[in-house]
RNA sequence: GGUCGCGUAGCUCAAUUGGAUAGAGCAGCAGCCUUCUAAGCUGCCGGUUCUGGGUUCGAGUCCCGGCGCGAUCACCA
């Protein structure tokens, strides 16, 4: 890369001008700002105790001994501490020529056989997905397709909430109010039903409580009196016992919330290499927790639960067992870890999960280290934000949770009914305009999603339904079909874009695509070291706006000299693939026709 | 209350990890389709980067105090 050379040949300047020692690494080489002349910028003040000059003499001297001693530097200037370089056009146009034939620029070759394994979704059985998920399944998904680019091995993992007392919860208003209710009779997707029944439960348990408090007792006292509550964790224990009839309901239920569950991620985009269910990996905690015990790691508290002491690391003491012997989220999720450490023998082990569970991560990490599992470090959370609406958090309980396949139809509707207001879908077939309108919707959510930092919380205002405007992914997805329709006419008209062309004189507009272009890699490589596809999607926008720009104001196919129209269309294919290619980096296809 | 995080244009987000005059989109206003797709392009408007101090050649970014918002500290997951 460029930048690697320059910082070569500063350091080489440093050293020989001024005796110093500088490594390449500590030389800062960036792009140079738009409204500065110039390519890449080497900022010299950090050097000045080394040169003992001004700034100014000292980044003429680095200036002219680069300039003199690398062939691809045109010229540079200085502003004040700032030593701007440019580079010669030839090397852009042979960087094009070089690199245009290979379909997988950008990526780097798989580097080590132990994959990274990467956690997300992690869907409760007892309510549908929604836009909270979404975002975790998106930036998973997205992750790892960044991660593979880079040059990983990317095994991808669901771990399914599937027990628990909160399951047995929906089992029991099922049972109690819903009895012979299915999917199929009440022609709904088995996760809506299953959640409505949790819902039902919510309901019924708030009323039983609040009588209670009028019969004069607290809300807690109220709550542990509850005879529906005693009646969930008397069927966890009957679940946790295998009690043939509870575990067939429960089979049974949970099945409907999997076709449900299937869908939703068909439509986004989402699979898994490997679905782990908490049902199958709990023992294998209580096992680990056990171990504990045995060798003093953990500690037994009068009542019988088991608790891990984590005073000396500045926390509290965490419960792993609880008196009844029933295990908590806690305890599966160090079966887990186990589990996947023993499959795999990760590099790094990522779990996608919220912010709101940093303490839980950190107190999984602890455990595991206590517990003498040196692995422990190569556990990473991925921590992201919360989606947040107008009137803040989502709450069930007031109905404003935004359900993901709701979501996915507004955004088609939306789509459609704009696309037929522009004409688009005019001169498709119904199977074909389906396909559009699909397409845009979903570029137009997940880049929504994708374009902000994961570690931020986001706002979604419902009321106003996503941009297809602007900073989107329609946007650049009408820039690619833009360039597909561009390329099929240069053809209808015999150009050859096959073989390089020498352009003569290449306009500063194009210069700056190529730059854009030539960083691609940089790009992938950031985003997975930052575990962010943030920044592959800042990147697709600004290629996009930068070719729509050059679109706009340069003549391609118009353009008289061949030899500069066969540039631009070369440069135009190039283009087209990066994009295709950071779109599909974020789980959003691209269509010839828009 | 303890711990962690956040606060940038009316709104949603950026800012090359301490660098040059803080940038985009939306919203608003004014323009551009007999010529390669107007889901596009151009221009205008919009900022005490919550606040007060400190560190240094240089601070939206680092440190300390204050204010505001959020998460968490569950025998929920």
């Amino acid at each position: 890369m460029i930048e690697h050379q320059i910082q070569l040949k500063a350091s080489e300047a440093f050293n020989s001008l001024y005796s110093a020692s500088l490594q390449p690494s500590e030389i800062s080489v960036q792009k140079t700002r738009k409204e500065f002349e110039g390519d890449y910028t080497i900022n010299v003040f950090p050097f000045l105790k080394i040169s003992r000059q001004s700034p100014e003499d000292t980044a003429v001297r680095i200036g002219n001994f680069i300039t003199e001693n690398m062939p691809e530097l045109q010229s540079y200037n200085v502003i004040k501490g700032f030593l701007n370089l440019t580079i010669d056009q030839s090397f852009w146009i042979g960087f094009i020529d070089a690199e245009i034939n290979d379909d997988s620029f950008g990526t780097v070759q798989q580097l080590s056989d132990k994959p990274v394994v990467i956690e997300f979704s992690s869907p409760n059985t007892n309510k549908p997905l929604h836009l909270g998920h979404v975002r975790n399944n998106l930036i998973g998904s997205s992750l790892a397709e960044i991660l593979r680019a880079s040059g990983h091995r990317v095994v991808k993992v669901n771990l399914v909430n599937d027990r628990g007392i909160h399951i047995c919860k929906s089992m029991l208003a099922w049972q109690k109010w819903f009895e012979g209710k299915t999917p199929e009779d009440a022609q709904v997707k088995g996760d809506k039903l299953v959640g409505d029944c949790y819902v039902e439960f919510d309901k019924r348990l708030r009323q039983e409580v609040e009588s209670l408090m009028q019969q004069g007792l607290e809300r807690e006292e109220a709550e542990k009196k509850s005879l529906l509550m005693a009646e969930a964790r008397e069927m966890l224990m009957h679940w946790e016992a295998n009690d043939p009839k509870v575990r067939k309901l429960w089979a049974n239920m949970n099945g409907w919330v999997y076709e449900g569950f299937d869908q939703t991620y068909k439509r986004l985009g989402i699979d898994f290499d490997k679905v782990y269910y908490e049902s199958d990996t709990f023992l294998l905690g209580k096992s680990i927790v056990d171990e504990g015990l045995r060798n003093g790691k953990l500690f037994r508290k009068d009542d019988g639960s088991v608790w891990a002491d984590l005073t000396n690391e500045g926390l509290d003491e965490k419960l792993l067992l609880r008196a009844d012997g029933t295990s908590v989220y806690m305890t599966q999720d160090l079966g887990t870890a186990q589990l996947r450490h023993d499959e795999y023998d990760p590099e790094k082990l990522l779990y996608v999960v919220g912010n709101e569970q940093n303490y839980h991560f950190d107190v999984l990490k602890l455990i595991l280290a206590k517990l003498g599992r040196k692995w422990a470090d190569n556990i990473i959370h991925v921590s992201y934000g919360m989606v947040e609406l107008p009137q803040g958090k989502m709450k069930s309980r007031e109905g404003t949770v935004v359900d993901a396949d709701d979501l996915m139809d507004q955004m088609y509707i939306t789509a459609e009914n704009m696309a037929r207001e522009l004409g688009k879908a005019d001169e498709l077939s119904s199977k074909e305009s389906e396909k559009l309108f699909e397409t845009i919707s979903q570029g137009a959510l997940k880049f929504f999603i994708l374009r902000v930092d994961p570690k931020k919380n986001m706002l979604f205002n419902p009321e106003e339904s996503i941009d297809f405007n602007g900073h989107t992914g329609p946007f650049i997805q009408y820039t690619y079909a833009r360039i597909r329709s561009l390329l099929k006419k240069a053809e209808e008209r015999g150009h050859l874009v096959d073989n390089p062309t020498d352009p003569g004189e290449v306009l500063p507009k194009e210069i700056e695509i190529l730059k854009l272009l030539y960083g691609y890699p940089s790009v992938i490589h950031n985003a997975a070291k930052d575990l962010n596809p943030a920044l592959v999607a800042g990147y697709a926008y600004e290629l996009s706006r930068e070719y729509n720009q050059f679109y706009q104001e340069v003549n391609i196919l118009r353009e008289a000299d061949t030899m500069k129209a066969v540039f631009r269309l070369r440069m135009s294919l190039f283009t087209a693939r990066v994009i295709a290619s950071t779109m599909g980096l974020l789980g959003i296809d691209v269509p010839e026709k828009m």
